[in-house]
RNA sequence: GGAGGGGUACCAAAGCGGUCAAAUGGGGCGGGCUGUAAACCCGUUGACUUCGGUCUUCGAAGGUUCGAAUCCUUCCCCCUCCA
């Protein structure tokens, strides 16, 4: 490979910080490492806003390096005051543990485990911190942290400088991470953390620690935070977090997402999260915008749910967006024909799909002509849909605005 | 512990006895323009409704009043200054 990771990992536009580039750069391109990256188990699964931090991963695998995923348990148990302006809500460990399992199946997808050598290593760091002797720690750990500098760093200046409280468990979550760090790098042999730019200070301490603890260097890396052109944060839509998880939200969805992108978001987003080679982006980058969102949404709905679910999500979006047809990869509703026969009201039918969630939001929106039924817009709120509506077929199209359309089937 | 300021809808912020489901801005949603983009323009933005209304909301609980987001009491939370 004529490039090395570090530089890849700048090509990319993944690279924020880093505690010891050139060492780094050096000793990743002369040997195998460890690295790791701890992902939060708040939600029963990730959504975009950690696919960067995949992507990292997935980057550390084609170097030949071996990641370790963090899936924090433990950490969860506290929650990471960082770029939070409330506390967190604690969640019971039996959820954490269905969330762990969860979370678990989007690095089975995104990783190859194929190759001993690079194959993911799944830690959970409640295997230690959930055995931790409280004085033990304090001298042997919490001795190398000082209050002073702990106080200096931006997630808890942040919290005291507002209005905000911050809770001692909160305060302790950069030592457990930092633990967390010293241990996968006396047991796990981990010599680098990667991270997004807000968890800075937490894997500086890491590096600090080790260093203080074991005399070793170790590395920190981070990514920058992804503003949207639009100034939103990435990953969360007027709808929810987009999820990496088919069961959360489906990959005609997940395309659509893609397909939407912002133009002046497009080239970055595709360096970032498609596995096109800068050599091929750079190629490609003037051709028409419209056409480089396909190419990103079918290579990012490849990644995570296959080339057919990627492929049929496309043919799905044209037929509804350029023909005006109905696409069978779009959300569907079933209705039993006896159902129908009796006649739905039309308010109903919207709330059932779940277009909307309350009637009078769906009155609002006809008011508005913003529901349509096979491209025909309603204008009656009494409106009873019919068998007869269905024609011959046994369904019909129902969408809100441009973008969303559900199909309803009969049967 | 003492003194003062404050908690209003998704967010910010007005209102300070009826005309308040609550100004305004942002965000969201719908429409127009377009390219499933951006910008811009228009509409809309508590729920239910037989479209007449009905019900729930202004930190919490009580009270005064024909009537409270607005007045009183108690409580909770936050901010600033002093100790």
């Amino acid at each position: 490979m004529e490039i090395s990771f570090l530089e890849e990992f700048k090509q990319r536009e993944y690279y924020n910080q880093c505690t010891d580039f050139d060492s780094l750069n050096n000793l990743m391109n002369s040997k195998s490492i460890r690295a790791y990256i701890g992902f939060d188990c708040t939600a029963k699964s990730l959504h975009v806003g950690s696919l960067l931090q995949i992507m990292c991963l997935r980057m550390l695998q084609k170097y030949g390096h071996q990641p370790i995923v963090l899936l924090g348990g433990g950490t969860t148990r506290i929650g990471d005051p960082s770029g939070k302006e409330e506390t967190r809500k604690i969640l019971s460990d039996k959820e954490i543990e269905s969330n762990i399992k969860n979370i678990q199946k989007v690095f089975n997808i995104f990783l190859k485990s194929n190759n001993t050598k690079t194959k993911p290593i799944y830690v959970n760091n409640y295997k230690w911190l959930g055995k931790l002797n409280y004085i033990k720690f304090l001298r042997e750990i919490g001795k190398h942290f000082t209050i002073n500098k702990m106080l200096s760093f931006d997630s808890v200046k942040l919290r005291l400088d507002r209005e905000q409280s911050l809770s001692y468990m909160e305060f302790n979550y950069m030592i457990l991470q930092a633990y967390d760090f010293l241990e996968l790098n006396k047991n796990k042999n981990c010599i680098m953390q990667i991270g997004g730019s807000d968890q800075w200070g937490n894997i500086v301490n890491g590096v600090e620690l080790i260093k203080r603890y074991s005399s070793k260097q170790s590395f920190g890396l981070t990514t920058p935070l992804i503003t949207l052109a639009s100034g939103a944060k990435m990953g969360k839509t007027e709808k929810g977090a987009v999820w990496l998880d088919k069961a959360l939200l489906s990959p005609y969805e997940y395309w659509q997402f893609w397909r939407n992108t912002d133009d002046r978001d497009v080239i970055k987003f595709l360096k970032m999260f498609t596995d096109l080679s800068i050599k091929k982006i750079n190629e490609i980058k003037s051709k028409n915008v419209n056409d480089l969102k396909i190419t990103l949404a079918n290579e990012a709905t490849s990644m995570l749910h296959g080339k057919s679910a990627a492929e049929k999500a496309e043919q799905t979006a044209r037929k509804t967006f350029v023909s005006g047809l109905i696409g069978e990869d779009l959300p569907t509703l079933r209705i039993g024909k006896k159902v129908i026969e009796n006649g739905v009201n039309i308010i109903d039918l919207v709330v059932l799909s779940k277009l909307l969630v309350s009637k009078s939001e769906v009155r609002r929106t006809i008011k508005n002509r913003g529901i349509k039924i096979n491209n025909e817009i309603i204008e009656d709120q009494n409106l009873q849909i019919l068998l007869k509506d269905f024609k011959n077929q046994n369904f019909i199209k129902l969408s809100l605005g441009k973008k969303k359309h559900v199909i309803i089937k009969m049967g």
